[in-house]
This record gives C-alpha cells, structure tokens and sequence, in this order.
DNA sequence: TGAACTTCTGTAAACGTTTACGGGAGATGG
DNA sequence: CCATCTCCCGTAAACGTTTACAGAAGTTCA
C-alpha cells in the first residue's frame, strides 16, 4: 500500500529524457518524431504513468463526466431512463454522476446551481417538479442541460418530453372500447409535473366524453403502491357502486390497487379492469400482467443522452433549445383483457 | 447564453480588495478579520462566486467523488446497493460516480485501473469474478477500494461478504421442514463467484442430508427469467418426475420458473414451491408473492459504503483489510406456504 | 521605549496538464 | 555558401485553487 507518489508528466519526461511538451504531444497523438514516440510511451509503459484528470480538466475545461439528476433512483422510470443513459455516455467516454435528490425541489435546483463547481459537462434532470427557481437556474446554467419532462416555457433548454394526454386518452379509449363506463382514477401528486398532467388529461377526456369526472371516482396520493391499495378501498367501502376499471397514473399505484382488489375478491380484470403508466418491468411480472402506458423512459433516456453529447460536440446551433417529444403507447396486457399494443397513431420517430 | 467567463478567486479578491489568500481563507472557514470576512462574503455573493472543483482537486488531492461499479445497474440487487449507498455518500459530501460494466470482466479491471487518473477517492466494487488480474489491480490500485462479495485471498482490500452458502441452508431447510423431497436447484453461471458460491452449496448440502443431487434436477443458465422457464420446461419434458420444489438462484429466475409452471397448469406452492434468492422488489410484486432468501444487498450497500467513507477518514489502520459478513434471512411469503421470516440464528450485526 | 508576541494579511509556490511561441538543425534552392 | 523553409522540440505560461512563509500592525510587558 505505501505507494510513492505516482508518475507525472515530468517523471515520463526525465525517464525517456524528452521534454514534458514532448510526453503531453505523445499522449494527446499529435506528430513528433518515430523515435520520441517510442521512448516516450516506453517510459510511460514501465513507469505505469496515468494521467491526472484534474489536471486535464483545469487546464482543458472539459471534465469528461456528465450528471443525471433524478428524484428517486428507485424509481423503475427513471432507472429505465438511466440504463439507456450509462452505455451511450460511456461510448461517448464520458463518465456518468448520479444525484438522487429525494423529492426536495430545492436539491433539484442545488444540483443545476452545482453546475457552477464545473465537475460535469452538462446534465440531464428531470424535475419532479418547475419552480421559478429551476427557471432562472436553467437560465443561467453554466453547463448544457437537458431536460426530461415538460417545461412551463420555451426556450430554456434541450428538451425531451412525452405526451402523457395522449397517454391517458390511450387508456380511457382503450377502456371504453372495452365497454367500461365507470372509470375510476388513481393519480400521484397533482402538483407535480407528471401529476398534473394526468389530472388534466383525464378531466378533459372525460368531459369531452360528456361524462364529467364524478369526484367519488378519483383519488390523489403518490405515485406508490400504498396509494392504489388505499384507493380501492375507499371507492369499494363508499355508498356508490364500483367503478369497473382503474386508471392509476403509475405502475406501482396499480399494483396497490391489483392486491386490494384481490383482498376484496374482486377479480381482475373481470370486476375491475386495471390499467398502469410507465410500463415498467413490474407491469409484466405482475399478476394478472398489468396492461400500462409506455411514455418511453427508456427512449426518452436515450434521445436525451444524445441530444446532451450532440450539444457538446457543439453541433447544435447555439441559442435555440430542441424540443423532442416520445409519443405513448399502449401495451396490453391481462389486467384488462387481450394482449396486443396499441400505440396512438403517429410515427414513433 | 453568452455568459461571461465566471468570476475565480481572483475576480473576488479585486472586487472586495483584498488577497487571493484571503479569499480561500474566508471560503474555508479559517480565522480573518470580521471586517474582511465581511468584504469577500459580500464580494462573492454579488458576483455569484463557486468554486471549482478540477482546481480544488488538484490542489488538494480529494475530488470528492467515490465509484460504484456494478455489472448490471438494471439488476434490482445492484439497484438495491446503490439506493443505500448513494444517501450515505451525499451525507458525506461526495458525488457518485456510477459505472455499469456489463458481464465483460475486462472492464471490471479497467475500473479498477481508471483510479489512475486519480477522478475518485475511493471504489465500491461488485466483480461478478475474480480473476488474477483484479487481485493485482487491487493491490496496486491508487485509491481505498471497498469489494462487495468475496474475495479469493485476504488481505485484498475491505470486504463486505454475505454468506450465500448459508442462505442456500436456508432454503433447503425450510423445503425440507415442509415435507419437499425432490428439491430442483435452478443456478446462473456457475463461474461467476455468486454462481459457484450456490452450487457447491447445494451440492455440500444434498451430500450431507445423504440425498446426492441428482444431475437432473440442477440446471445452469443466467441470473434471468429465461433460464427458470427454461429449467421447468427442462425438467417437466424429462422421465422423471417433477420435482416438487425449486431453489432458484435469483428472484429473476424464480419468475421465470412462476410463469412456466402456470403455463403448465402447475400449481404453487400445491405441486412444486419456488423458492428466490436476493429478495428483491419482484419477490414482492410477483404472484404468489415469492419466498426469497435475502443476501441483505441493501445492507452490503450501506456498510460497503460506511468502511469505505471510514478509510477516508484515514480511521482505519493502516494495511489490514476488514471483512463484514452479512447474514441472509429466508422471506417466506406463499410461493412457498405461510408467511414469515426464518433468520440464520445469528445476530445481523 | 523597545522587545517579544499576536493577529491578520499578502506574496508566491505548487498541484499536473495543455499549448503558444520561438529556436535549432537539417534540407532546399538560388 | 547563404537565405529560406520545414520539421521537431523545449521553455514557459496558464488553468484556479490551497497553503507555507514572512511581513505589517497592534498589543503586552519589562
């Protein structure tokens, strides 16, 4: 373990008796002469030389690593997004720095403020939530981000978004077509990006439909398993009859509700016909294999890895932000009968 | 966009008059004057001052970053490590740098060898094997690594080790207790060091209850679904007998297995108990809900990253390398029969 | 009053790279 | 044979910090 210090620039060049000028040319391919070459990475060889990359990165200004920030890297959505994300990045031979903000908005913004420190190169997030904080960091960020989710105005920055009405009409048409008419609801928190967004969707689907939203019909929580468990429970212990299918705004609000449905005697989809968002891997363990929405995280993970690279091989025309929008589709599955996917009509490119 | 270069300590010095060294000395939090703490506070508020880290580092030789690398960041046991892992290293003040290597060992040492470039301070290492290269990258290697699994020699490098083999025991016993007789074991890879550790386990232990394994009811494949679906096909088209319970090695197979025996119209636990290994999520989610044997792949992740935040704090001696061994806990859920936990008797900490 | 301390601050070096600049040596051409 | 051009290479500066060292100013005490 007692290691002497390692070899630096200026060991190689007393050892091959070049110049350290010579070593750095050596190492970064630019031409020298045959014979400089060998002795150079000769001596670097024996000497077992690696270079400093604070050093590169002071003198450079490129750190070679990029950040992805995300609430919970728990999540099975963003763990999709972040599979996607690690291999086109370490192609690109940039290392890859993980924040799991927790669902603090002001460690969200901590993280784009963090920029400042100049340890990545840019950074992918998806914030749980905008504030008019995210705004004017993103403003004046001092690396390129890209951001995953929607964004309250145009123009702040590379921007990779779902249509996630689109998603929930995916649903409710799916639904309908099945000659479900009672149609409950089961949302995370409204006042988060994905949350409100679904609320909004479903309340207007269902109004377009003639049929407003009956309050007794629709739950707000989290996006976890416990909410879709509560939600069944209070919709069956309620005087109304119950609805006849389940649109949770997340897989693992679903499968709460597939186990409450199942403690009740409830069968699914032959009761309840269910219905989950992010087709995450535990739509298709789950049993009855739950019929979701995919909003393409892991296409949305990937679109936005490039889209960050493209930035930074300065190939995007400086000022104006790119807009990418993954379109939903519809896998279905046994919580509501057939399988078969739909997707919603438009190319997927 | 076109942001102006961003303020250093210099820009700060000039604007609140004072030295560069006063500057850092007000950053850091050593004794000044009131007065000029005053100044330089004010100074590097207005103009939006952050330090950067590549100078910083270079200076200092800390980056404040620790490595975690792991084959498969999409494996829910890897996932399982870095959720705790990644808390306790924000706690601390250091970001993460996150490496998926893929089942290539080659990258594995590559890893180990990047901590050259001196980006990390320490490494939290999963090797999925153990080859003579790692053992000497790990003995050469420049920064404090903390290896999750075991280690074919001592001394190596601190070690956070489980003891799968009794885990297996574990398992077996509890089949056993419940009347199985014809115990299948379904294994991923058996050169990888979770692979082999299961095998020779199942094999020492079928020995020893005087029942040799028969050839037919063990089957090697991956750690995935493929492999337990394809193990029961395997074994239902043999002559022989189903067996009428199953060890897998993972929850990923037990899944797999779960899926083929409903397609055969078997039933579980009433024709053959499945048992998984590493509870993860799916164990859970799966239906029936699987009995699994936890390795603790939380806790590994969180001591793992405790001895390697301890050996920065320099509170380890020197050159002996620590060993934790975590205990595994049978999870009995219905795959198997009731519900309730079996721990190995020993204390868990 | 001046020596000896304290307390605070500034100067400068160092960390390990990359790269602008200029010089030396050999080749080419008049 | 000297001017010019090319090709390599070495010197030195720069990136933005931290920190050793020493000096300035003020305090204490004989």
């Amino acid at each position: 373990m007692a290691q002497r210090s390692s070899p630096t620039i200026t060991t190689i060049a007393e050892a091959a008796g070049v110049s350290i000028a010579s070593v750095s040319r050596v190492l970064n391919g630019l031409p020298v002469r045959a014979e400089t070459e060998r002795r150079v990475l000769d001596a670097a060889g024996r000497l077992g030389y690696v270079p400093n990359s604070a050093a590169r990165t002071l003198r450079s200004a490129r750190t070679q690593q990029i950040a992805f920030a995300v609430a919970d890297i728990g999540n099975p959505v963003y763990l999709a997004m972040l599979r996607e994300i690690q291999p086109v990045l370490k192609e690109a031979g940039y290392r890859l720095v993980l924040h799991s903000t927790g669902a603090d908005t002001a460690e969200e913004v901590e993280v784009l403020r963090g920029l400042g420190q100049r340890y990545a190169d840019g950074l992918i997030i998806v914030p749980i939530r905008v504030t008019a904080d995210h705004v004017a960091e993103l403003r004046r960020a001092d690396a390129p981000v890209v951001v995953i989710g929607s964004l309250p105005e145009e123009g702040l920055a590379d921007n990779v978004r779902t249509d996630s009405r689109r998603g929930v009409e995916l649903a409710l048409e799916h639904l309908t077509a099945l000659g479900r008419r009672r149609i409950g609801f089961v949302n995370g928190p409204a006042d988060t990006v994905p949350g409100r967004a679904r609320a909004e969707a479903f309340r207007d689907h269902t109004a377009r439909a003639g049929r407003p939203a009956d309050p007794a019909l629709v739950h707000e929580g989290q996006f976890d398993r416990e909410t879709g468990a509560a939600a069944v429970q209070r919709m069956a212990d309620a005087a109304e009859p119950m609805p006849d299918a389940l649109l949770c705004a997340n897989d693992l609000i679903a499968l709460g509700a597939l186990d409450a449905l199942r403690a009740r005697g409830l069968a699914v989809p032959g009761d309840v016909a269910v219905v989950g968002m992010d087709d995450t891997d535990l739509a298709a363990v789950s049993w009855p294999p739950l019929t979701s929405v995919s909003l393409g995280s892991a296409e949305r993970g990937r679109r936005a890895a490039r889209l960050l690279l493209d930035r930074l091989d300065g190939g995007a025309d400086a000022a104006d932000a790119r807009v990418i929008t993954v379109h939903p589709r519809l896998i279905v599955r046994a919580s509501t009968g057939g399988a078969r996917v739909v997707d919603d009509g438009s190319a997927a490119h």
